[in-house]
DNA sequence: TCTATAGTTCGATAAATTTCGAACAATAGC
DNA sequence: GCTATTGTTCGAAATTTATCGAACTATAGA
């Protein structure tokens, strides 16, 4: 499997990434990962099938909020969250901080 | 025409506020209310129509964004800041600062 | 090489969203 | 009451999105 493409962060838009969130699954991942650091898909699915979670992982990605980097057979997922800073200075921690309300 | 009905801040999803705000369009009126304050639908339109207009003021107030208020004929809509400052402390601030990247 | 594991891709279906014209409702002003 | 203005609601079509099973790819390890 070939390394995964993530867009410049300057590429990134504002509208991408807030339609992103605004799923709640995907929030609840973000969230996680902002916690906890890296993790695997597996790791964050609620009992949900692989290929639902892929296609949220793909949104994310595209979206430039998560990295994906290959690690064997596992795809560790991290937030881009020093990227996302630097684009659009406090809109993460404003989100994080209201999550889940 | 019955005044609107309008979400009570605590009832307020950030999942919905972020799906309002990931349209462009929507992100333009919210930023122009932001700037200047209250103003009519047609006001903001860019040519659309008033059936589409209307159905993007609608989801608007139903995510607790904007609040309308019937004068005369005219429907002025404004942002509910500080409801929503005060449900999603910092939320709108780092979206507008950010808007339109 | 064989097998198990992790995740992607494909295809189909269902649901939600966007868009806009046309008909309708409410108010202002004459 | 009549008319113009503002905006809503309805209905339909087009697009996007979510969901999930099934087939497939890639890697690790025995």
């Amino acid at each position: 499997m070939r390394p995964f493409k993530h867009p410049k962060i300057e590429d990134v838009a504002l509208e991408h990434v807030l339609h992103a969130l605004s799923d709640p699954l995907r929030m609840e991942i973000v969230r996680q990962l902002a916690d906890e650091g890296e993790a695997s898909c597996t790791a964050l699915d609620r009992g949900r099938p692989k290929s639902s979670m892929s296609h949220h992982f793909r949104v994310l990605r595209d979206a430039g909020l998560v990295s994906t980097r290959n690690d064997g057979t596992v795809h560790m997922n991290s937030l881009r969250r020093d990227d996302l800073d630097k684009r659009f200075p406090g809109l993460l921690t404003a989100v994080l901080s209201n999550a889940g309300k």
